[in-house]
DNA sequence: CGTGTACAATTGAGGACGCAACCAACTGTA
DNA sequence: TACAGTTGGTTGCGTCCTCAATTGTACACG
């Protein structure tokens, strides 16, 4: 997760404006973006569904219906797992890392310049350590060594 | 704002979490026990619906439909303002701030079950104190002196 | 080799919320 | 008084997302 990701998730109306932004100049909403990215980030451009909705932070089912959308319009495609074949994965085409590449850089400015002249760049990093250590709070999964209990 | 607010804002599941236990204990959602809590910390326990939409990050109608349940069961009522006919005030009744006490205890101690051990004291502070800063981010009607510009 | 449990993914139903459009009332100008 | 522009509030509609239930597969255990 980029450091402005989990800022972004607390500020409604900033992540409004880049989705409004994104999907004028991109046809894509930010989690739409978030995802493509996740999956560019993703080791052979690929991620479980299930994975992907841990890393979006939303159900399995929000993943299905949010990759309806980038199915349907060829940025993402299906994929099966060899070794499992309960699992599908999503696969960022081409034209998907064309889209995401595209979209990135007006994407990234149009967040600099919201967060310009009201954090510093060690605030921000230190924030986004703080909220990145709050990720998952109150997820019932969640025992993968967070220094608790 | 309290300061732990921002913070649920910015992890999806631990508001749910929050708000499921809220809804079973006292037939209420976040968003519901934030209003009354809103309304309870305002003069006059009372706020033009449009303040409190700000308040919350909500649209107009956004409140209004919030409002709807909290009406429907008495915990707020409508009052009008004699200076201005178009507004509305939202009330809270006797009956809400009773709920909203009761509320109360229980839900703050959720909060601080979750939190505890991942966050100090002192950098709960910061981190609200940050986020506090950003809060209005992108919303078009911000022009309050935030060293923008 | 069946049988129970766990898990990936999808589907149907419903909720929360924003946007756009609208109405009513306030304000300033002439 | 007449009119334009602005603001408070509500409603219709669409979108996104969760929850609960379901299907198909994996894996342990007797």
């Amino acid at each position: 997760m980029r450091a402005w990701t989990a800022l972004l998730r607390a500020n409604a109306s900033a992540a409004r404006v880049l989705s409004a932004g994104l999907e004028a100049e991109h046809g894509l909403t930010l989690n739409d973006y978030e995802a493509l990215q996740a999956l560019a980030d993703a080791e052979g451009r690929r991620l479980k569904r299930v994975d992907l909705a841990r890393r979006l932070v939303l159900t399995p089912s929000g993943v299905t219906r949010l990759l309806e959308g980038l199915e349907s319009v060829g940025l993402v495609e299906r994929a099966a797992c060899e070794s499992d074949l309960r699992v599908t994965y999503a696969q960022l085409t081409d034209a998907g890392a064309d889209r995401l590449e595209a979209a990135s850089c007006g994407h990234e400015g149009s967040i600099r310049a919201l967060f310009e002249g009201r954090l510093s760049d060690g605030e921000l990093v230190a924030l986004a350590e703080a909220l990145e250590r709050l990720s998952g709070l109150g997820d019932p999964t969640e025992d993968e060594g967070n220094g608790f209990g």
